[in-house]
DNA sequence: TACTAAATGAAAAAGGTTTTCAGTTAGCAC
DNA sequence: GTGCTAACTGAAAACCTTTTTCATTTAGTA
């Protein structure tokens, strides 16, 4: 399942927050990119549609997305900035190109395993697991190669 | 191998780095912690041995001891700032306990075969690739419990 | 002992994020 | 539709973390 706009908003009712536009923007801009996006970069796109906004709605919005579990967060490799990303609301992780930043959603990380070993060899009680693989995606390989 | 602070020293000067007091003092409080630390906490640490240290002298070692491998960052589940910890050479990945928030590392983790299958799907080159387990560690897990 | 490149500390600058507050608005009751 | 209220917004200020600048000090070496 993807979230939509749709649902977003019905999750936010359900939360009883309100929707107002430029919640919707933001949220509209988050679904349409396929990049993850800081908060900086997010309030850019949105000022095209939407110019009066302030940064704080987006971190409010934000805030909330997130505290609704809407949104994840992102830790790219050596930059340790918080980025988002909309998300499949299966469990998931990421394939990130470390030079367009395209991102990429795994499912099935086949860490059952590691985890069960893990935790009888440390006893803990273990609740997440944070996974992603940087590289170069096909294109950047090709732009370097031809450069 | 572990580094210890002849190691490191050796490891500075190879890089033609000057070995000053504070940063004598800076290494050891990474060693000889067990916990990742945030600047600001080697900074306290740090000042109850040579007060007079500026928070600016942390950054700049850090610095140092990062670009020469000498020390890794974390990324701590939820809290995006950036970690520090001494490390074993090898490769490795962390699993961090959400509440005293120690850290235990493992090396083995046996993610050859997802990531030459990402790689095959994707077509993306693969240079590396973030871990991190997270859960409660028996101590607090008895803490828990008990209160 | 003297020299020089590198390091230090203080202060200022530069980001990014959060708080405050007065004014506005979405969603609901009527 | 109208009015009400809690929630939301934007601007400014406050906060924190990190980086830069610069004058002074120091480690390492000749």
């Amino acid at each position: 399942m993807v979230y939509t706009e749709k649902r977003i908003e019905h999750a936010l009712r359900q939360g009883g927050y309100k929707i107002t536009p430029q919640r919707r923007t933001i949220i509209n801009a988050i679904i349409h990119s396929h990049e993850h996006l800081t908060p900086a970069e997010i309030h850019e796109r949105v000022r095209r549609e939407h110019p009066g906004i302030g940064l704080v709605t987006i971190y409010r919005t934000l805030e909330i997305l997130a505290e609704l579990g809407l949104i994840c967060e992102m830790h790219a490799g050596g930059n340790c900035r918080s980025y988002l990303i909309r998300r499949p609301s299966e469990h998931h992780h990421h394939l990130i190109c470390s030079d367009c930043a395209t991102v990429i959603d795994f499912t099935d990380c086949d860490l059952g395993e590691l985890e069960r070993r893990l935790s009888k060899e440390t006893s803990f009680e273990i609740s997440g697991h944070l996974l992603e693989f940087v590289g170069l995606c096909r294109k950047c390989r090709e732009k370097t190669m031809a450069g």
